[in-house]
DNA sequence: AACGCGGGGGA
DNA sequence: TCCCCAGCGTT
């Protein structure tokens, strides 16, 4: 079957519309090492480009090779990641950092299979590393290609919570068959979901595919999934207390150790535990913590540092 | 398939 | 306040 027009249309106008968009990411930016790629992927698994900017800036100046993570002490690696979210992402970069040097000769794998065998690299990231760190053809699927492809190609408002077979090969079909623009449609549909596709307020009068967008042609329809959607609450939450504890340990100085009450009253941000609606709530979080490897205990368990 | 996992900033 | 952000690993 002969390529649609249609679809070569929409390539070109999101190609177009990159080239004169794109914003100067310092991971985009020419002679970027092939690990700088995949730690920048790491760190934007759920958050926000404007964030991990500085955050990776400064992480590859200190570690700028897999080497240099793998040789450093968990406890650097985790006050490094700051306020990142997500710590134990660090650990598993740190981990990936080692695996690289252990099994592929301190080198970034290039296949996306050997990729997925790295620690804290899902089916996301390696496809983004395999295309934006080695050029290769990938289908590269996160939440804003998700989001662009939903609404241009399907009509919806938001993609479906979970991403199915049906949808990964849809986004397959739509994938130009050259290698070289095959990246670039990659990197333009994520930056088009970023900055003009938007989860909530999209631009679309900038839109490059403002004439083809089945969600338009609809009238923009409302998401049917949202009840569906349950937000993750915050406040009150382990997650809060488990951040509190890790706020607490990574402003510790350097060899010192913190009791096990001070431990449990920072989680409760500063209140008596026992006094919360959950007075078990800030002693579950330290434990959950220590076995996730983020905190390690003394051996009587008496104080508390950073691994 | 569903859940747990940080933290912050814009609407 | 709510919601979303270049997801992953476990169950």
């Amino acid at each position: 079957m002969r390529a649609e027009p249609r679809l070569e249309d929409i390539h070109a106008r999101v190609l177009a519309w990159y080239d004169a968009n794109a914003r100067d990411l310092p991971w985009r930016r020419p002679g970027t090492s092939p690990w700088a790629v995949l730690v920048s992927e790491v760190m934007l698994q759920q958050t926000p480009v404007v964030r991990v900017e500085p955050a990776w800036t400064a992480w590859m100046e200190r570690w700028p090779a897999p080497a240099d993570l793998a040789a450093a002490p968990p406890a650097d690696v985790l006050r490094a990641w700051d306020r990142l979210g997500y710590p134990r992402r660090a650990l598993r970069l740190q981990e990936c950092a080692r695996a690289v040097v252990a099994h592929h000769g301190g080198e970034v794998p290039e296949t996306e299979e050997e990729l997925l065998d790295l620690p804290g690299v899902g089916a996301y990231t390696a496809a983004a590393v395999a295309a934006f760190a080695h050029g290769r053809r990938a289908v590269v699927l996160d939440t804003n290609v998700r989001r662009v492809l939903g609404r241009a190609i399907e009509g919806r408002a938001l993609p479906p919570p979970a991403l199915g077979r049906a949808e990964r090969e849809r986004a397959a079909g739509y994938l130009p068959a050259g290698t070289a623009e095959s990246v670039r449609w990659n990197v333009g549909v994520m930056e088009l979901g970023a900055l003009v596709c938007t989860a909530r307020s999209p631009r679309c009068t900038a839109c490059p595919l403002l004439g083809r967008c089945a969600w338009v042609a609809a009238g923009r329809p409302d998401d049917e999934h949202a009840h569906r959607r349950r937000t993750q609450g915050w406040h009150g939450t382990d997650r809060q207390v488990r951040g509190r504890i890790m706020a607490h340990l990574r402003r510790l100085p350097d060899g010192l150790a913190a009791g096990r009450e001070e431990l449990l009253a920072a989680g409760a941000d500063g209140a008596d535990p026992a006094a919360l609606p959950d007075p078990a709530q800030p002693a579950r979080a330290l434990a959950s913590l220590v076995a996730d490897g983020l905190v390690a205990a003394e051996p009587d368990a008496s104080g508390f540092r950073l691994p």
